[in-house]
DNA sequence: TGTTTTCACGCAACCGGTTGCGTAGACTGT
DNA sequence: ACAGTCTACGCAACCGGTTGCGTGAAAACA
């Protein structure tokens, strides 16, 4: 294989000239260029991105932590989609990117430390989930930029992070639900320890005072996003002597089983009852009746902290920031129309 | 940070002394070696991989290829479980990987030839939907090690390929659904331009045959992986006048269309209609009632390519091997107990 | 034509490791 | 005590690029 060296001998210059033809240097002139890149490409020649790297300091990745525990299996496609956005970015700039998964390793910090000591690494892009304030010290003390998926939770520094408009999203599908006719909406999955279920919480809540509607806590129910505690928590909310005619819940698997509940009641969906939910995933089109959900664009997301990293890594001083995705409403067939 | 000399002049010896530590060569003894260790983890010195990997001319990196166009978003769960068995043994040998999708590059050989020739990656394992001969033919060329991502279509060459056990997966289903006392199984989702989908189909073949029962063409049913495709297609099974009582589908998707039209038809499951399908991901969990399935571990799928990815980068020969992943029974809510 | 400026490019050190070869000193055997 | 063997480790070249500095020649200027 063809290396820098072969490539001078070739031109009848030094090194110096194909390493500066390479990048693209001000100082060769075109006619040379041409003339080197043109034997660049007869000898079939691609730089050792080692040997650059060792150089330069730079490692030219990035890195994608994702932590399993985290995530319910089929929340799975969601990362898939970052994953996608991200890549994009990512090859834009003739970079590549590693995907760590910490639940494989055995700390967090152990492999980051070591990802970024061996310089495979010039920035990361993590769940908020896996950010605390060590975590957060330590990759300032090495300088490597670093984004985080989701608003940052118990961390007082402040950051630079990208998330879900959850809140408007919310919102949005409280104010359909009220505006295609339903009297009484509920909110099903407030989950405390989950900041984006509060989140979305918070924009029903929005909603509701907007329009004047006094919030009754018996239709507002704590739950896990699970589809049992989806099935439970409805049979709940449609035993009530005010039954709620709508829900909006905070999860799409939540909804698969507040659904089955529904049915079980006996109630037509979307005549008697109507229901909205979020959808990372594409899994709302194979409910029956499919789910009308808040869409969220998790492609876009994975190229906003792509975005965000790479502005981190070119220039030195930006400032922290948060970023709110917006949210879409899809009304498939769990509303009416 | 500290480098290697930094090492070696703290410990009073030379950088080779140093590296063979790391490196754990015999020539160094033991107590040597734990000083020297020490003295590293003293000052917190982690080797930079770009200079090794320049020496060595190994990148200690792997590269899964990922075709998006090739899949129905909610089958990439599919993809991050692969990616996950294949990330735990790829950290096990304290490489690193890469992803890389070719939707994102313009041609995938260029993308293959870039990350092979910069040294970015020492084998690649890619899905067989992007193989064909002249992508075999060029890794081959430039002494790439490589695992296809299920058995390999259209290609004449012998590789190295990992796959589900699709053929016994549907032989089992088509089994217990008999064994359960249903009498006329169908099959749903013959596709013959997709391997997987005809590789269940034989499965099923091969599970009448061996228990005498005549095939009756009509309730073979030719259609794509698509909800919509199922629910059709149900339909026209459900109109047939000698009717079947249970169907095998080829894929996750398409159950969920044939459970609505099964409903529709105002039949009980799993009382009057039995109904099996293929799970890769855990959304049969979400459907009402919940989907008996063939599993598939796409973990384990990952993990096996993985292993004999690394089979080929630490020995040269090797040879060619196509390995089966096996599936099991899960029997949900759609088959009699 | 002589002087200054600019341009194009080469020299050589350097990035941080690895490794073949060589050797000093310890050890073994007689 | 001496030759031969073995052990532990250093020397220095090398991997394939990048880049600060320096220089000869051409261009610009007076």
């Amino acid at each position: 294989m063809a290396n820098i060296k072969d490539v001078a001998k070739a031109a009848g210059v030094s090194t110096s000239t194909v390493s500066r033809t390479i990048n693209n240097s001000k100082s060769i002139p075109d006619d040379t260029k041409a003339r080197i890149n043109e034997i660049m490409k007869k000898l079939n020649y691609t730089p050792n991105q080692n040997a650059k790297s060792l150089t330069t300091n730079k490692s030219y990745t990035i890195t994608l932590i994702v932590d399993v525990d985290d995530e319910k299996s089929f929340q799975n496609p969601f990362f898939y989609e970052i994953m996608h956005g991200i890549e994009k970015q990512v090859y834009k700039k003739e970079y590549s990117f590693i995907v760590a998964n910490l639940k494989t390793m055995m700390k967090k910090l152990t492999v980051l430390d070591w990802l970024i000591k061996s310089k495979r690494t010039e920035g990361v892009i993590l769940p908020s989930s896996m950010l605390d304030s060590i975590t957060v010290e330590s990759l300032r003390k090495d300088k490597i930029p670093f984004v985080s998926i989701g608003e940052p939770i118990h961390i007082k520094e402040s950051i630079t992070w990208v998330d879900i408009d959850n809140k408007r999203g919310a919102e949005a599908a409280t104010f359909y639900l009220l505006e295609k006719g339903y009297k009484s909406v509920a909110f099903l999955g407030l989950n405390q320890t989950k900041l984006f279920n509060r989140r979305r919480y918070e924009g029903y809540l929005n909603a509701l005072h907007s329009e004047n509607i006094e919030i009754d806590s018996k239709l507002i129910i704590d739950c896990n996003n699970t589809k049992a505690d989806g099935y439970q928590s409805m049979k709940a909310l449609l035993a009530l002597e005010k039954c709620p005619d709508a829900v909006v819940c905070a999860d799409g698997e939540l909804s698969f089983g507040a659904i089955k509940a529904i049915k079980e009641h006996g109630l037509a969906i979307p005549e008697d009852f109507g229901l909205i939910s979020y959808d990372e995933s594409k899994i709302a089109e194979l409910s029956y009746p499919t789910i009308s959900t808040v869409n969220v664009d998790m492609f876009e997301m994975g190229q906003q902290c792509a975005k965000l990293l790479f502005e981190q890594i070119e220039n030195q001083n930006t400032r922290d920031q948060g970023i709110l995705i917006s949210t879409s409403l899809n009304c498939r067939e769990t509303t009416k129309n």
